[in-house]
DNA sequence: TCTGGGGTCCTAGGACCC
DNA sequence: TCTGGGGTCCTAGGACCC
């Protein structure tokens, strides 16, 4: 059996659990640069106010019901999800973090106990520890746990939890379960099952294995084998390394010339080598992106984008940098309202695999890159315990392209000159 | 005026190997 | 008349997830 614990309303439970005032209120939080609604409590849903929906387009919609509007406060999402996370580690044998706010448990010892008494006080505990509320779901495979997890939060009777142990409990949740709703199956699917007559998650377990084999190819057919019962997503206890790492953002304001894009690409490139060497690994590829706005109608879009191979794989800064600035020149195309611009690496490998490939083409010799290196460490170290951005290149302005945050919460678990400033 | 940011996996087809 | 059988690697595009 699998648990899925998936904690309700994530980012605007966070923004709650330090502000119990709140509780008596709609909350929403907002994308970036406070652009769009991207977490509702469940009475700014009642409301009738859509995921995904500009900020400027519910603007009276929240003023009239004095909704309670944060930023996005990454920081705090963050280290409350680490705590949550904690939490459920301690409760089950085996636990996979799946992201920000689920958590799928092994609950394959636990046949003995009262499981939907024990997933009870799973809740219980966590809601204690970190003021999080969550609803748990349990079934004998990831995908129906996903169904159990999503019926407990939908239907109140549940009360948080719903475990799916016999058949006849199963197959009465395929029949409540649309197509669309299943984990897996997305719009494009959902059009494509709806047009051959298969409505519910209890139709398509029952649909020709060798059609969703054709049409949905191995990934549908898994789904259908777990909607089925039989486990095919076994858990993943150890999250593999990345294969790329992006940093991009929206910009808050017009951008037309080469010198502001150039130090926008520049902080994301150093972004993008600060989260490699979190991962200890080192990237082949780079590249590049820079975009004029998908909604402005009245000039043309432009889309610019283009990959090169690092002379070596490295997760130096200043290397990374130095490629990006290259190709940002021969993509930048001058007369443009840019809006968007984002770096990438990829052709990811793990570091102790690296150590001796030399590049038959590399100018340098391996004893720069040493000290290099140490550079890189140091910089990592600062930063690390003086906050981010104490030291950086010189290209870089961090500062001038965060994006827009209006309404941000004080970061209530990790800074302490936070909290201070809230109680005066 | 105003619209997020980050990922993964799979398939098909071309080019190539013995 | 007739033309094998088994692979790999790479890329682009399309689907999906939070």
């Amino acid at each position: 059996m699998f648990a899925l614990v998936d904690c309700n309303n994530f980012y605007a439970s966070c923004e709650r659990a330090f502000k119990p005032a709140l509780r008596l209120r709609p909350v929403v939080v907002l994308s970036n640069n406070d652009g769009c609604i991207i977490a509702r409590s469940e009475e700014a849903k009642t409301l009738g106010i859509q995921m995904g929906t500009p900020e400027f387009k519910c603007r009276l919609l929240l003023k009239q019901h004095d909704v309670a509007v944060f930023s996005s406060n990454y920081a705090l999402y963050g280290d409350m999800s680490s705590r949550v996370m904690a939490t459920l580690a301690a409760l089950a044998p085996e636990i996979e973090v799946y992201s920000i706010d689920e958590a799928f448990l092994d609950m394959s010892s636990f046949s003995r106990f009262d499981l939907p008494d024990y997933a009870r006080q799973m809740r219980r505990t966590v809601r204690l520890h970190t003021g999080i509320p969550v609803c748990v779901g349990i079934a004998p495979t990831k995908t129906l746990a996903k169904i159990a997890n999503r019926l407990a939060k939908k239907n109140p009777h549940y009360q948080g939890v719903c475990v799916l142990a016999t058949a006849e409990e199963i197959q009465a949740a395929l029949l409540h379960t649309k197509v669309e709703d299943i984990w897996g199956i997305g719009r494009q699917w959902s059009k494509l099952l709806q047009a051959k007559r298969i409505e519910s998650a209890a139709d398509l377990a029952a649909a020709p294995a060798a059609w969703v084999r054709k049409h949905l190819h191995v990934v549908g057919a898994r789904i259908q084998a777990e909607l089925q019962g039989k486990s095919c997503l076994p858990m993943e206890l150890v999250r593999p390394a990345k294969q790329s790492i992006c940093t991009s953002r929206s910009f808050g304001r017009n951008v037309s010339t080469l010198a502001e894009l150039q130090q926008a690409v520049a902080t994301f490139a150093s972004k993008c080598a600060v989260k490699l060497r979190k991962e200890d690994s080192l990237a082949s590829l780079l590249t590049v992106f820079i975009a004029t706005s998908p909604f402005d109608e009245s000039s043309d879009r432009y889309w610019g984008t283009r990959t090169a191979a690092l002379p070596h794989p490295t997760q130096d800064s200043i290397a990374i940098l130095k490629a990006a600035e290259t190709i940002l020149d021969g993509i930048f195309r001058d007369g443009n309202v840019y809006k968007k611009a984002g770096v990438m690496v990829s052709g990811i490998v793990p570091r102790a695999s690296c150590s001796t490939t030399l590049s038959l083409f590399a100018e340098e010799a391996p004893a720069a890159n040493a000290r290099d290196a140490k550079l890189m460490q140091a910089m990592d170290a600062i930063n690390q315990r003086y906050g981010s951005g104490t030291v950086r290149l010189a290209a870089e302005n961090a500062e001038s392209w965060k994006p827009h945050q209006e309404r941000l919460s004080p970061r209530y678990s990790t800074r302490l000159d936070e909290i201070i400033e809230v109680r005066v």
